[in-house]
Formats: structure tokens, C-alpha cells, sequence
DNA sequence: AAAACAAGTTTCATATATTGGAACCTGCAA
DNA sequence: TTGCAGGTTCCAATATATGAAACTTGTTTT
């Protein structure tokens, strides 16, 4: 991947050490990266200069610098989808209880985006921002369903087919019926399909043109429920989908009023 | 600023489109940005195939991409303070009833990393990230307050000293002075020196070895309390920020259990 | 309708930054 | 002392970025 281009690199290396999951030390870095010893070096020089990364010297480890938690506050701010969607999850999850997830596509895999919780009402942000994998989520599978025609197949040739449980959706033909059964209900399950015991209820997120902004879903377990009467909330998730999507559509950030300097002005 | 290097430039970038604060034109980036037209429409085209950025061709604007929202998240976890601190800012916000704030130095500026509310209680992320003054906020103080005698002068010069206030601190010297004082206390005022009506206390997070960790504040207004009585919380707000430093301090990541297929194993 | 204009995109010779093998420093252990 | 692993620096070859200018495309103005 990524073949030309310094800042994809750079990125990679970003990735890289943003996937250990703690502070690491250069070799560690060099024995998981594609770049010879100098290239790495250098690479995280920079990033460390661009405050991307931070070093400690004490320990000689690398971890995530303090620059990508803020321009992430913008980012998740910025994000037409988020901001607009919350008070809507607040309103759901006060009604059903459960555990609802704000989730958009990213690359072929979903992101979520936002989430309130069944017990633990706190929603920080450090439980969004979590990849999971498209063919075999409720959000995945509801965003799939309503992609344009002329995605899918690129969308479907990236997923793992992973069988995570028995009922895991394995391939893309399979997953062509199943999105056909999900356009034609309006909203798709998770049928214990990534884990065992969870099931969940997804709706897409559409734009009033029809584009899939993102999916909103209410997930719970088989203990505590199942899919039949996780379908009696449908309609309500669906109507709350709307609600966010025609928001979203509407949504027309102000023409001149946020930097005043313009040289042209 | 940023002479070398592609991606320093491709940062740069980034920060411009964050800054915004909401979705741009080609032309609003190029007028703000010193690089010329082809240079930015090929930093952005990598930004954007990036998925540093996205870019709605509808409206052809740009935004902040979701590969930042997943970066920023791990930022977030892998902070060793951010994730400590959380249980122990929720606690000392049930028992003050004030809005608490959690910083960390960034780059000669204060950056807030976590928030509990005074009034609604709900500590989204949104409400973190925001970086503020070094010399006029309570936590900004403490910090330098505490930093090597080696780190200060620079730092110093690179503040802006901007009146915000009649109180605000605005020459080295002077805040030199304070500064001495804040040591000698153990706790920093914030006495209405970057907003009218706004006074908070402030105490540094410090590691078992002395180094700035970051801060913790408690802020209210002179219409609820003054100085006096929020110094009465002092001492509790530096017992946390004790306990805090030395679970940061020890806190040490797991060997070799992060990423299983390591060459060298 | 023609002409002028603005916004965005592509081209291409040139200058520059990146590359990575190898040499070179550490400190530390045998 | 020797050996060795983790880091750091060099430097010539090479790939990459650069940016002025030319070119589209779509939108105003005359």
C-alpha cells in the first residue's frame, strides 16, 4: 500500500504506532514496518517535530502526540453527521435503554462514531472512534444495503469474510441476498453475527437525496431480548434516522463569517 | 515555520482546514495558504486519498477525514493521563459541584484533554481538545509553575501576553514573580486574568520524579464563590493530583502483549 | 452571442528532498 | 577486550516535489 508519497508514509508510521497500543521503541517499530532503519528514523523524526508523535527519552518510546487529539476535536466537531446526531442519541437511548450506536463508513469498514451506553450512560469519546468490520455489524450491513450500486462490489472485494460466529455472513453473493432482504424490510439485524449473544437492530442514515450519510442501531444481547422485539423499535430508530438525515442534509455552514481576514476581501 | 519536508507542508494543510471549522473551497485554502496553487491541490489530493481528509465533490469542499477520528482515538486511550485521570476527575467533579478541567502542555500552549460540567454533567469530547493561553489560565500557571528552570525562558517567549483582562499577567518577569509564588503555595489562582468573572484553582499533576504531568483545575464564577473559598479545596484537588501523578508514574504497558507476531519472538 | 472572468486541473522542465546501504556510534554483556 | 544490539549519521543515486504557465470548465458581464 501506498507506494508513492512521503506523507503516506509518514502515515503509515502514524498508524503503526497508534495500532501497538503503547509507548514503543524504534526496533520495535522497524521490525513491523515495511522501511529500512534510516527511512523509519527519519520518518518519526519528523512526525515527532510535527508533534504527531511524542518521544520519551527517558524510556526511548514513541507514543500518539498531542497535535492529532486536537485537530481530532475538530475533526469529530466539523463532522456534519456527529454533532447533529447527538441530541438525537441522547433522546433514543433515554427511551430504549440499550446500547445505541452513531456509525459511518470508513474504507470499507465502519467507524463508530458515537455511542451511549445501556448502563453507564457516559459517552466519552474515547469509545468512539473504534473500527469494526461492515459484513457481519447491523450498521454495517444497513449502510451496505443503501450504498450506490456501483460501490458495492469494490466495498464487498475488501471485507475479511471472516466467520466470526456460525451465522456470520461469509461471502459477497450471500451478502447480496441479505442486503436485498434488508432493503426490502428497511433495516437490517445483527443476528449474532460477530458476536455470540449480541444481536442488534440497524437503520441507514440517508440523506434526503438518498446517499448513505451513516446508521444508527440499538444493539442488546440474547438474554436480555430478542430479534422479534428488537423489530418493534424499528420504526422509532427509522423515524429518528430520518430526522438526522433531513438535519444533516439542511445543514449549510455559514458563507463568509468564520475567519474574517480573507486576502480577497 | 515548517522550511522542510513534505509533510510538515501536508500538516500545515491539515491544520488550515481544521481551523476553518467547517468545510472549505480550494480558493478559501489557497488564499490562507503560502503554498502555491498546483503544491496545495496536490497536498490536498494526497490528504484526501489519504482519508486525512474528505472531499465532497458536490459542493466540492473540503473536510477533516475519518482516518483522523480513528488516529485521534487511540491518541486519546494511549495518553497515560487522560485514561487515568478519568475515574479520578469524575469523583472530585461529584464532590465539588464545579466544572473540573484536565490539561496538558502542548507546544508552549495549554491543551485541555478531559472536562467534567458544572451544570450538565456530560463530558463529551467535543468539549475537549480546545487549547487555550499557557499564562492566564489557573492550569496553564501550575505548569509552568513546575516546569525545569531549563524549559521556562523558552517557553515564556513564545506567549503571546495579551491583555485579555486588566488582571491578566503580561511580561515574563511578572509572571516569573507569580510563578514563584504559585511554587511556594503549591496551588495556582486564576483570578479573572483571561475572562471576566471567571476565577479557578489550579494544581500541577506531577510524576514521582517531579515532571510535569499536566493539571487539574476547579472553575466557577465570582457570582458563585471567590478565591478564598475556592482555596479551601486546595488541598483535596492536590491530594487527586498526587494520586493521579503516581498512577501515571507506575503505570507501565504490558511487555510484549500487544502485538502478537513479532519477528524477533 | 461573444467576451471576460473565476475556479479548478494538468503539464513539464527543474530543483530538491528522499532514499537506504553502509559506516558509525554508543552502552552493555560475555 | 571483544562482541553485539539498539540507535544515529553519511552521502551519492534517484525518485519526488515544485510552481509558473497553459489549459479546462462553468459562470458572469458586455
Amino acid at each position: 500500500m501506498s507506494g508513492d508519497g512521503t506523507v503516506a508514509k509518514a502515515l503509515d508510521v502514524l498508524d503503526l504506532v497508534a495500532g501497538f497500543g503503547h509507548p514503543v521503541r524504534f526496533s520495535d517499530l522497524l521490525d513491523h514496518s515495511p522501511y529500512p532503519k534510516a527511512t523509519l528514523y527519519r520518518l518519526l523524526q519528523t512526525l515527532v517535530t510535527q508533534r504527531m508523535l511524542s518521544f520519551d527519552p527517558d524510556r526511548s518510546t514513541y507514543t500518539l502526540g498531542l497535535r492529532l487529539v486536537r485537530l481530532a476535536h475538530a475533526a469529530w466537531e466539523q463532522s456534519a453527521l456527529a454533532p447533529i446526531a447527538r441530541p438525537h442519541l441522547d433522546v433514543l437511548s433515554a427511551e430504549v435503554g440499550e446500547t445505541v450506536h452513531l456509525a459511518q463508513m470508513d474504507h470499507a469498514q465502519v467507524l463508530y462514531v458515537d455511542k451511549r451506553n445501556a448502563r453507564d450512560p457516559i459517552p466519552m469519546y474515547s469509545q468512539a472512534g473504534k473500527v469494526g468490520p461492515a459484513y457481519c455489524t447491523g450498521v454495517g450491513k444497513a449502510m451496505l444495503a443503501y450504498l450506490p450500486d456501483a460501490d458495492l462490489p469494490g466495498i464487498l472485494s475488501q471485507q475479511s469474510w471472516h466467520p466470526f460466529t456460525p451465522k456470520t455472513v461469509t461471502s459477497a453473493p450471500a451478502m447480496m441476498l441479505e442486503l436485498a432482504t434488508i432493503r426490502a424490510r428497511g433495516f437490517a439485524f445483527d443476528d449474532e453475527e460477530h458476536e455470540p449473544g449480541i444481536i442488534c437492530v440497524a437503520v441507514p442514515i440517508l440523506s434526503t437525496g438518498g446517499a448513505v450519510l451513516g446508521a444508527l442501531s440499538v444493539t442488546s444481547t440474547t438474554a436480555r431480548t430478542t430479534l422479534g422485539k428488537l423489530a418493534e423499535l424499528a420504526p422509532r430508530i427509522t423515524q429518528i434516522a430520518r430526522t438526522i438525515g433531513q438535519e444533516t442534509t439542511n445543514w449549510r455552514f455559514p458563507e463568509e463569517t468564520a475567519l474574517p481576514n480573507r486576502k480577497r476581501a
